[in-house]
DNA sequence: TTGTGTGTTAATAGAGCTATTAAATAACGG
DNA sequence: CCGTTATTTAATAGCTCTATTAACACACAA
């Protein structure tokens, strides 16, 4: 079991590559042919690596699906306020997809492409989501009695929450075109975002 | 040029299966001859009428994506006041996306995919939304000048009601996966976050 | 030095896909 | 009915992809 530099090398190389190419076209548009390519290896070694195309690409999915997943964790709770711990949930999270950016496609396209396949992940986040909801769903009472703010599911909240952090990442291709952005300017813009995602979100529960 | 019945049954067959196979796999993940075999006729058909997989397909997509770019349409400002405005443009837009529930993943699919050749498509929709987007700047100007709802940008107003409407239909299988849901508790879900979004929307913009 | 295990490559089997072609069949006008 | 045109099929060329296999290279221990 002597794994020294070099072998470790390439099959870390072969996980990297894959997972840049697996992240910006999706499964189905990635081959291992062009995986070897890019790593400079032969086509035979992924395959001597991983075996198989799709245990390469579940290595690398289940990972990638857990860092999103655990982005959303009941830590953001520990803050005072209501208003303080909503915030920490949209900012952490967004966070964990600005370093993840192309992640949310990646996981929307094999979703949808192939549902059955991840029934077993998709049952993990079950259990994970319920007790952040939970936790999510007193404070909102609490504070909904107290008429600071509208009557909304905890579900609800987090829904919006999701689809305004993680939308215009998914629509990257098309803001860019519709607004003539250099991507530097798109990470400005996502920037600005930020306040305005959590202005929106607090706002609009927020009893005037 | 007589295109009787039968012929044209096919050919329209084959736009109606490929049609149905595009949006829920995506272009990569459908073959002609899978087309072939559902509407059950010769794979040469398929080329036989559409050439190539790639004609067949951006007929397709331009007509559908007109679909989606048009849901926003400045019809919607020509309601009175400014919430009605806004709310007009959700309820439009999402009654759209309803009607097409998976044309949004298949744009974001190509979109990312392969975004060099939507580029024509893509500066059409520049042209468009530039209008919609300076109307609606127009609108928000004088309200805001009036002090009834914060300053906002057009652009981050129309984003945050696209991201609402439109995230929940990429995250179906998601969703569905992580509550359990029947396809008609879905629609009903849907049904229910129509409200939902316009208060989130209404009141993340308007001064308490 | 020889043998053993690991990493690597070339070659290729086997499958599926797109697109074309030539031939068969159906439809239709005169 | 005949000729012409449109529709449909079978066959296949050509390509690309996944996965396997056998051979080669190299390090390193005995």
């Amino acid at each position: 079991m002597k794994e020294a530099e070099s072998n470790m090398n390439t099959e870390q190389q072969i996980m990297e590559v894959a997972e840049e190419l697996f992240l910006s076209k999706g499964f189905a548009m990635t081959t291992t042919t062009e995986i070897a390519r890019r790593v400079g290896c032969n086509q035979a070694l992924v395959h001597y690596y991983f075996r198989t195309k799709d245990n390469l690409f579940e290595k690398l999915f289940e990972k990638k699906f857990t860092i999103l997943t655990s982005a959303i964790s009941s830590d953001s709770l520990k803050n005072s306020g209501l208003k303080e711990k909503i915030e920490a949930i949209i900012v952490t999270h967004l966070d964990v997809i600005i370093a993840n950016p192309k992640l949310p496609f990646l996981i929307i396209n094999e979703l949808t492409t192939n549902p059955a396949r991840f029934e077993n992940i998709v049952s993990k986040l079950r259990e994970q989501s319920l007790i952040i909801l939970e936790n999510l769903e007193k404070e909102l009472e609490i504070e909904i009695k107290k008429g600071t703010i509208r009557n909304i599911s905890a579900f609800d909240l987090l829904l919006n929450i999701l689809s305004l952090n993680i939308f215009m990442f998914l629509a990257k291709p098309l803001l860019l075109g519709v607004r003539n952005l250099t991507p530097k300017e798109f990470d400005y813009f996502v920037q600005k975002r930020r306040q305005e995602i959590t202005q929106t979100i607090w706002g609009g529960i927020s009893i005037k």
